[in-house]
DNA sequence: AAGTTCCCCAACCGCCTAGCT
DNA sequence: AAGCTAGGCGGTTGGGGAACT
């Protein structure tokens, strides 16, 4: 893919904008409006492709832009519109009172809000966070395939008021959950593999990782890992499977082998993760290995 | 004061969809 | 129905100012 296609006809410049670019701009729409976006620039005299006169335009020269730093009501608002429709930055521009842009409301929650949240979720790790931090591994995948979302003003928010959502939390593979660091895949579809999380979780170290499709599934047959798919463990525990839920992997085999894959892809940190955002870091098996080591602790494995 | 790191945010990129031919 | 174009959107990048060493 290359560059929008009303920019390849024409030389066109690129990055900041000048004051005399921006005024040519303002002084065209206010006279004539943008009409079609692509002959804007030419009719405008500017050097730019549409798009970006578009972009210059909604996101920084409309006349009904408010600018200035994000009020209270507003930080609360975005929160809430966050919980309920996930990563949706126009349609929670929208429902904001005036003049924000989705550019604007997507910078903020990345700057400010995620910070806020994650260190208000980390300063009050408990048991049932822990639960909050898995479904919220669960729905970020589910946002991803387009069942809902998730978002860290829901762990936050709930936090030690919510109860275990199933049976499956009550079974003796949780049980140890809060005293060992734990390494949790998840299960999502991304193309035509699938979407492997890990969440390690000691109270003090957090990380949810993603990697590209790391493992062979052999069935097991081989005895080296198999897979537990969320239908499957519901199954065991004879409740319904939701839509959509983390899968867990079973290494059964020796480390060794399981060290053999190919090399996880990017990372998805305990901060991008219960965001639903992912980060470019990139982490291994081994380092999954390395964190153990270092801190003495064992990672297990959820059947 | 100079060098380095952090991080905000404007702008770009790539994908999707609607509308038109 | 297929192909093309423009608009819209979310994810990501990187310039540059601020903070730190």
């Amino acid at each position: 893919m290359g560059h929008h296609s009303c920019c390849n006809k024409q030389k066109v410049r690129r990055g900041l904008w000048s004051p005399e670019e921006d005024e040519k701009l303002v002084k065209y729409i206010s006279a004539h409006g943008h009409g079609c976006w692509s002959s804007v620039p030419r009719q405008a005299g500017l050097q730019r492709c549409g798009k970006s006169c578009r972009l210059r335009w909604i996101n920084y020269l409309r006349p009904d832009l408010k600018r200035g730093s994000f009020s209270r009501q507003e930080e609360a608002l975005i929160v809430e519109l966050h919980r309920v429709v996930g990563n949706r930055w126009a349609q929670i521009a929208k429902h904001l009172p005036a003049g924000r842009t989705d550019n604007e409301v997507k910078n903020f929650w990345n700057s400010t809000i995620k910070k806020k949240l994650i260190s208000q979720a980390v300063g009050s790790l408990h048991h049932d966070l822990y639960y909050n931090i898995l479904e919220g591994a669960g729905q970020s995948i589910a946002a991803a395939a387009g069942c809902g979302s998730l978002n860290a003003a829901d762990n936050a928010d709930h936090g030690s008021t919510r109860s275990p959502p199933s049976p499956v939390h009550n079974s003796t593979a949780w049980a140890s959950f809060s005293s060992q660091p734990i390494f949790l895949p998840g299960h999502g579809l991304h193309g035509g593999g699938d979407l492997h999380r890990y969440a390690a979780v000691d109270g003090e170290f957090i990380k949810l990782c993603r990697a590209a499709d790391t493992y062979q599934d052999n069935g097991g047959a081989s005895g080296t890992e198999d897979r537990c798919k969320p239908s499957d463990l519901f199954a065991r525990e004879g409740v319904a499977a939701p839509s959509c839920l983390p899968a867990f992997v079973v290494q059964r085999g020796a480390p060794g082998a399981f060290l053999a894959e190919p090399a996880m892809g990017p990372v998805m940190d305990f901060m991008d993760a219960i965001l639903g955002s992912s980060s470019t870091s990139a982490v291994s098996v081994s380092s999954v290995h390395s964190f153990s080591a270092n801190t003495g602790m064992q990672p297990h494995w959820i059947p």
